[in-house]
RNA sequence: UGACCAAUGGUGUAAUGGUAACACAACGGUUUUUGGUACCGUCAUUCCAGGUUCGAAUCCUGGUUGGUCAACCA
């Protein structure tokens, strides 16, 4: 057998986005103009800021293609920071996999930073702050602060302890630093401005207490900063040209912006975009954990989820969520996008590049009876026809044979192509045959079916120049080679699995049939040992693209995942009939 | 009903005062040794009402609808 370099789409370099688009989005606009205006000494510095707190999913996914392309388009720079102010939440695991994920999803940082590496920094500004009178600590208990916060159209009213003394402040500051107080006991806010209609701004919280490991700066600190306070002062400290993040941060700007101010230190631009929601499925962290938590999955890589393990799992490829992310655009609004596009996606760059194969995943036998007994030759396949750099490989043929169940009908409907009594078919990249016999079992389930084979016919034509409508797919009995293979469905039933009415969840639209095993399923000798090779991706003629499971190579047995179906007109024409 | 943001085909994204474009989906057709791929065709006068203008999806005013914000989460 020749030809054994299964694909590796990671090694190889397939474009599907073109260099020059023709409109730019509003980001690219901002910074358009900013270059022509010389901001930033014409200078491109993005972010990427992930709590390590979850997996990366593919809404991450679009950020991670806007950040590193917008920085790659205009000749900047990315930075990659854990936003790790909240070590209840934090984990180093999470690091990890983001690290990961990124990698795998094509990009390269050019700097790796934690925002716990400025603590320090953020301490010493919060003290100014304190020294300017713009900062205060304050006692009263969560309860209470929510209840003098106010409601958008109610103003706040002021803490009692909002006029205390600087050095009152700057003596309990640092005590809370040196841990005299218990957790709630007491926080550092900014005063800003009571009446503001944006709630923000109504004296925020810039420090609370937390007696608890930090996953990188273990008890050296017992206060944390809040988000608002750390991540104005951790772009601005970087050099941050543009600090891109979703709408829901939107209201959050003006805050952002008093800082950087306030402390006259460099102000990165806050721009919001939306983010990404897909159609049937789920994408808020919390939603995603409680599938894992509570085993509606197998894990955070079971590949019916959105994540980019999962989606890795699945078959996925790094291009194709880039194509992906390309194609959904950014802008401000809020959108569902329609999982078929991710879908087009990952066929869009497979059909392009993944290596041909046959395999039958409902086999029934097929005996050719005029063929002759022990007899066995070798035939040719093409392994790309969309790539012919790719080459051929040969296939075994012989006198019993697999086909699909579905392939063969008794009574058949109009416009059926396939295997039926009397009718011819061709066997692909082999014979022509007609079927002359079907045999059953006791229950009448067919068991075999009886054909005979025009010799004539080799490879797949016929010398007298017949047309035969039906092609089918087919592996040789004595040279298959069995497999396993899981077929996935949408994990949720409705296209909003979100959109619940008051007293449900979510978890009531759970597909539950969105995992199928199949366990006998025969392929092509070609894939003996693709477990060898991890990340290849085929397509098995007529039936999909699927790609080998990590499970695979532990085992030593053949597990195959099914990434996308192939588009079916015909299935589809059934579905409305 | 406070502030902020948004509104263009079924779904997204463009059009930057000058003929509403592209993709996905859907539907119809051509080609085909994958009912795949490829190719062709069909599918919107831009939330509403006024205004500015020779000319408005775009600018202005008012409405409507949707989203975000009242964690010591990010």
């Amino acid at each position: 057998m020749e030809n054994r370099n299964f694909m590796n789409v990671d090694t190889k370099n397939s474009e599907l986005i073109p260099e020059e688009k023709i409109s730019l989005n509003f980001i690219e606009e901002i910074i358009e103009k900013d270059l022509a205006n010389g901001k930033n000494g014409k200078r491109v510095l993005t972010r990427f800021p992930p709590e390590p707190n979850g997996y990366l999913h593919i809404g991450h996914a679009k950020s991670i293609c806007l950040n590193f392309g917008i920085a790659q388009k205009y000749h900047g720079k990315t930075n990659l920071r854990f936003d790790d102010t909240n070590p209840t939440k934090e984990d180093v695991e999470y690091v990890d996999s983001i690290r990961e994920d990124i990698h795998w999803l094509g990009f390269n940082w050019d700097a790796e930073y934690y925002a716990s590496d400025y603590f320090e920094q953020l301490y010493q500004w919060a003290i100014q702050l304190i020294k300017e009178g713009k900062a205060y600590v304050c006692e009263l208990s969560q309860e209470e602060a929510s209840l003098y916060r106010g409601t958008p159209t109610q103003p706040a009213k002021a803490s009692p302890y909002r006029d205390r003394s600087i050095e009152e402040n700057l003596d309990l500051f640092e005590r809370m630093r040196q841990g005299e107080f218990p957790n709630g006991k007491m926080t550092l806010r900014a005063k800003i401005d009571l009446s503001s209609p944006n709630m923000h701004m109504r004296d925020p919280i810039m420090y609370r207490i937390i007696h608890q490991v930090h996953h990188r700066t273990g008890k050296k600190w017992c206060i944390y900063p809040m988000y608002d306070y750390a991540h104005g002062e951790s772009d601005s400290i970087e050099g941050i040209t543009h600090s891109i993040c979703t709408l829901e941060f939107e209201v959050h700007r003006p805050l952002y912006n008093w800082f950087v101010q306030t402390l006259k230190i460099h102000a990165p631009q806050q721009i919001e975009f939306a983010r990404l929601n897909l159609s049937y499925t789920v994408m808020s962290k919390r939603k995603l954990l409680q599938l894992v938590q509570e085993k509606y999955v197998s894990g955070w890589d079971d590949p019916r989820m959105p994540t980019i393990c999962g989606l890795r799992r699945r078959g996925y490829t790094p291009e194709s969520i880039r194509l992906f992310a390309d194609r959904i655009g950014v802008a401000k609004r809020d959108n569902v996008i329609d999982v078929s596009l991710l879908e087009w996606c990952i066929r869009e760059d497979l059909n392009a590049r993944a290596q041909r194969v046959m395999a039958v995943l409902n086999p029934v036998k097929v005996i050719i009876t005029n063929y002759p007994e022990g007899k066995g030759e070798e035939l040719e396949a093409v392994n790309n026809p969309e790539d012919e750099s790719m080459g051929k490989r040969k296939i075994k043929f012989s006198k019993e044979l697999y086909i699909e169940r579905e392939d063969f009908m008794e009574d058949p409907p109009k416009k059926y192509f396939r295997l039926s009594p009397g009718s011819e078919v061709r066997l692909r990249y082999a014979y022509f045959i007609t079927c002359t016999n079907v045999i059953k079992d006791s229950q009448g389930n067919i068991t075999e079916i009886h054909c005979t084979y025009d010799p004539a016919s080799r490879g797949g034509n016929s010398p007298d120049g017949r047309k035969v409508k039906g092609t089918i797919h087919w592996v040789s009995i004595q040279d298959a080679v069995d497999a396993e293979i899981r077929i996935f469905d949408r994990l949720f039933k409705v296209p909003a699995p979100d959109n619940v009415e008051e007293g449900h969840t979510f978890l009531e639209n759970i597909n539950p049939d969105s995992l199928e095993i199949r366990k006998n399923c025969k392929v092509e000798a070609f894939l003996t040992k693709a477990w060898q090779s991890p990340l290849a991706h085929f397509q098995f003629e007529r039936l999909g693209y699927f790609s080998i499971d990590p499970q695979s190579k532990n085992e030593q047995r053949l597990i195959f995942n099914r990434t996308v179906n192939l588009k079916d007109t015909w299935a589809k024409e059934n579905a409305k009939a």
